[in-house]
DNA sequence: TACGCGTGGCG
DNA sequence: TCGCCAAGCGT
């Protein structure tokens, strides 16, 4: 629960003047002239993704497929080769997919209010409050693992937000916004960026941070977080790895690999053909005939 | 609601 | 070293 006690006029001051002399106004994505386009690729690639690798695929997105029509126009399996190795590739299909929704049924334009954005594929309650705010300027309610961590700290005294996102949490979320819509668009890149350069989850730098003195957390003597154990991911012989490798052997040939180019992907011979076919069932992969196979055409 | 989904860097 | 974490989404 809310302490109540946290002024949030000083807050929103604070985080937003911090915001204007300590916030990263280089990514490209910030850019005043900047098309939605590029906020909207921007941040479906951000999903889950440190920023510094996400720049550099931005980039040649933005040259080779400038607008939506352009991805629309490419093949789907150029998208997953364009992807590199950002993880979760199916995010490079959805974005093929949105593409061609912008131009069937959008004229092929970014749609601006977040119902439009949350029917794309890819395009969950984060992505379209925040191509809303950061394209067009709507004064949404933008809530991803940083504001989650900032809120918890300042606001309810706590290391670390509950491990998936609640009711209650999003309406702590919606009741902290500034009222005034300025102040409140740029609230929102604010306290993201605060959360992900100072109040950040490992080693939180509370000297450099501008509401440290309005932190119920951390005058509360930054307790540690208590709550269920938060699972992590695992890695080794999983199928996520061989699915990974799967791909990345077909994103290195130009041509289509036969069945037994791909036998090597894992130490288990039927989970790497299970995993092939997990592939082709979410799109990734076309099988061809003669046991061949490659990106989608 | 809980889980599966890539990848790589950092403490 | 190795587990944790990173501008989440879909089922």
């Amino acid at each position: 629960m809310p302490s109540g006690r946290v002024p949030l006029a000083l807050l929103h001051e604070r985080v937003n003047a911090w915001y204007a002399t300590e916030g990263r106004a280089h990514l490209p994505w910030r850019h005043p002239d900047c098309p939605p386009w590029g906020v909207f690729l921007s941040e479906v690639m951000s999903q889950q993704t440190p920023l510094a690798r996400v720049e550099p695929i931005w980039h040649e997105w933005m040259e080779r497929w400038p607008t939506p029509a352009a991805l629309a126009a490419a093949a789907p399996g150029e998208a997953v080769r364009a992807w590199g190795r950002l993880g979760y590739p199916r995010r490079a299909l959805r974005l093929h997919e949105a593409a061609t929704a912008m131009v069937e049924r959008h004229d092929g334009q970014v749609p601006r209010t977040p119902e439009e954005l949350l029917a794309l594929p890819g395009v969950g309650a984060y992505t379209a409050a925040a191509v809303s705010c950061f394209a067009f300027g709507l004064p949404e309610v933008v809530v991803d693992t940083n504001v989650r961590r900032v809120l918890a700290r300042t606001l309810e005294g706590k290391a670390f937000p509950h491990l998936t996102l609640n009711r209650a949490e999003a309406r702590l979320a919606a009741a902290s916004m500034p009222a005034d819509r300025d102040t409140a668009n740029t609230w929102n890149v604010a306290v993201m960026e605060l959360g992900a350069l100072v109040c950040v989850a490992r080693g939180p730098r509370c000297g450099d941070c501008p509401v440290a003195d309005l932190c119920a957390w951390n005058l509360d003597g930054r307790p540690a977080y208590d709550g269920p154990p938060r699972r992590g991911q695992a890695w080794h012989g999983t199928d996520r790895q061989v699915r990974g490798e799967l791909l990345r052997r077909l994103r290195d040939s130009v041509t289509p690999l036969p069945v037994q180019a791909l036998e090597g992907s894992g130490d288990d011979p039927l989970q790497v053909m299970r995993c092939l076919d997990s592939l082709v069932a979410d799109g990734l992969v076309e099988p061809l005939p003669r046991r061949r196979y490659r990106l989608p055409a």
